[in-house]
DNA sequence: TATTAGCACTCAATTAAAACGAGTGCTAAA
DNA sequence: TTTAGCACTCGTTTTAATTGAGTGCTAATA
């Protein structure tokens, strides 16, 4: 257990790094006007919270930085500024009084003053097919080869597919077969819909109809592709502006990242609820082990319908961005509620 | 004019920095097989190239590099290689044989298949705008409050926006007037729907509806809103991988730059039918100064609806990417030809 | 016993000087 | 017209010296 001194110095010693992005040194510290003691004192104790894993030593001659175990116990010992808070909530709630009612403006303007307020990388996600249903389905012929097959969510989001209509299908066949699956499977949870066409209405189409084995196929591939969900990001070029990006070769590994939507959706996907801060090797991924991620949920009747989140180096301001998302994760609660409640 | 020699002695440097990324010095040109003259001489022929603005001096012991007048000549004065000809193009043939039949999933092999050949950043536009028609609006309520319009065209593209429904506002009526558009904009081609909509459409909707100026101007909207075109680019870390942008700054630049969507737009929607190579400034933009950009366009009906290209540092392998851009833009139009051709 | 002044020590970073060498330009000979 | 030869230039690399921020330890102090 730290002492309560102990505790005071390592928390300068973080915020100063975070600010100044350079090793603290003892006299730093002891300069300050809320630490009463001498650089020796200091330099004592910050022997001790090296030797317990809270600092580290870039080399004998420097200062200290926080090691992940320093700035985790900074994160879990944050006090919220009161005054910061009240003017960015407020300016939070500003920028989101325009009007809106997409999703996905929503989401983009989400990121857009995530990433403007902290200068970091910011990125939205909503995992909507856990809560979305299906609205309706709708066939629209092209030509005398192929259609468009447009799903409708109660969410008013819209998937289309374009598919080749099988050689010898009539296609007044197939519209009433969609308007068959329509009485069938509106109002179904998106992410029981395949599963529902699989067992229960294929079964029931082929009592009757034959030869639709091929397009309930392609039927079935719409519904499957729904799987990517997509991760809005803002600023990824904020992040290059960090010191510790001067290196090429770490911007190209983190860069690479952002561009495979698969890992991100893995790494941002598995959060939990409410605000979440996972420092460096925390995130278990190599090209981020020197990042934060910091995430909350938004919601919908009350279940957790989407992450909302900001990456930036370790040496993050961590109270900041956690103000910010815990305020803009409440607005976007309330702006989907206004909109989509029934 | 430029006599035999001094062609010669540029080619050999261009394609020799092309290689290195170095300053090419006399020394290594005359060790050349194809280059029967001693260092000496090949200097005298540099000095000459350089006061004609072909070549440049990073300093005074230095070798040569090419100008932008120099990579000029170099391109202008290509010749294609015909042994790597047939190995790419059978290559890209054989990339482009699955099935496609959605523009978007084209745009993205394309893009994929292009950053991948060339190692260089791909981008793929399609301004669809210019010849694509309007199949089909569709309205699909949500709730009591709000309802997806849908537009759909002919080459299967669908565009949504969720509208709020003006108080007071009959939704049966709604649907009519839907019905309305259809009849009277089917067919009509996206660049002239708006001008459609407000010229003869609104007018004679007023003559026996009231208070849909209203619901006529988020129909407008919508239409308004399929400006945004997209780009699709794949392998923007790529460009991180060449010497040249081995200073962060640079790479902050033009990051930024592929971050604005309609700063790319400007940039790659004025290109000339067929191949267009711009060499470094011929671009006019300064996060690019030492880019090049090569296009080609891909057709519809013998009308080009789309560019695809390549951007990479000046020092760029323009023979292979010509080659690459040439076959891929074709295999498009081919694929493109096969699914739409009524 | 806890704190601190004092001092020797460490080591990255900066600066200065020296050596290197790739490549040039010019001249004079072939 | 071509080329061998050579002095010269100038960025790069190497080496050495200097600096200074910061530490750890010890002995004196409160």
């Amino acid at each position: 257990m730290l002492t309560e001194r102990q505790q005071m110095i390592l928390l300068a010693i973080v915020d100063n790094y975070i600010q100044f992005a350079e090793p603290v040194g003892s006299r730093t510290i002891s300069k300050r006007d809320d630490i009463g003691f001498s650089s020796a004192t200091i330099r004592n104790e910050m022997a001790d919270l090296e030797e317990l894993g809270y600092l580290e030593q870039p080399h004998t001659s420097a200062g200290r930085i926080p090691s992940n175990k320093g700035y985790r116990f900074y994160v879990d010992h944050l006090v919220s500024d009161p005054l910061r808070k009240i003017q960015e909530v407020h300016r939070i709630r500003r920028l989101f009084a325009d009007q809106f009612f997409e999703f996905e403006q929503i989401m983009n303007h989400a990121a857009s003053i995530l990433s403007s307020m902290t200068n970091y990388t910011s990125f939205v996600m909503g995992h909507e097919i856990n809560h979305t249903r299906l609205k309706m389905i709708q066939m629209i012929p092209l030509n005398d080869r192929s259609a468009v097959l447009i799903m409708v969510t109660d969410k008013g989001k819209v998937e289309s597919k374009t598919i080749i209509i099988p050689e010898g299908i009539n296609k007044d066949d197939l519209q009433k077969m969609v308007n068959y699956l329509n009485t069938r499977l509106q109002g179904t949870l998106m992410a029981e819909l395949r599963s529902r066409l699989h067992n229960e209405v294929t079964v029931e189409i082929q009592r009757y109809m034959q030869d639709y084995e091929q397009i309930l196929q392609v039927i079935e591939d719409t519904f499957k592709k729904k799987k990517d969900e997509r991760v809005f990001m803002k600023g990824t070029t904020n992040i290059l502006m960090q010191p510790e990006f001067r290196d090429v070769e770490k911007v190209r590994e983190i860069l690479n990242l952002f561009e495979q939507n698969e890992v991100l959706i893995r790494i941002l996907g598995s959060r939990k609820d409410g605000i979440e801060v996972r420092i460096g090797t925390e995130n278990n991924e190599q090209a981020i082990s020197n990042c934060s991620i910091i995430t909350a949920t938004y919601h919908f009747d009350d279940k957790p319908v989407g992450t909302v989140g900001i990456l930036g180096p370790t040496r993050m301001e961590y109270g900041k961005v956690i103000t910010i998302l815990h305020s803009l994760s409440g607005n976007m609660t309330r702006v989907l509620q206004n909109i989509y409640k029934d």
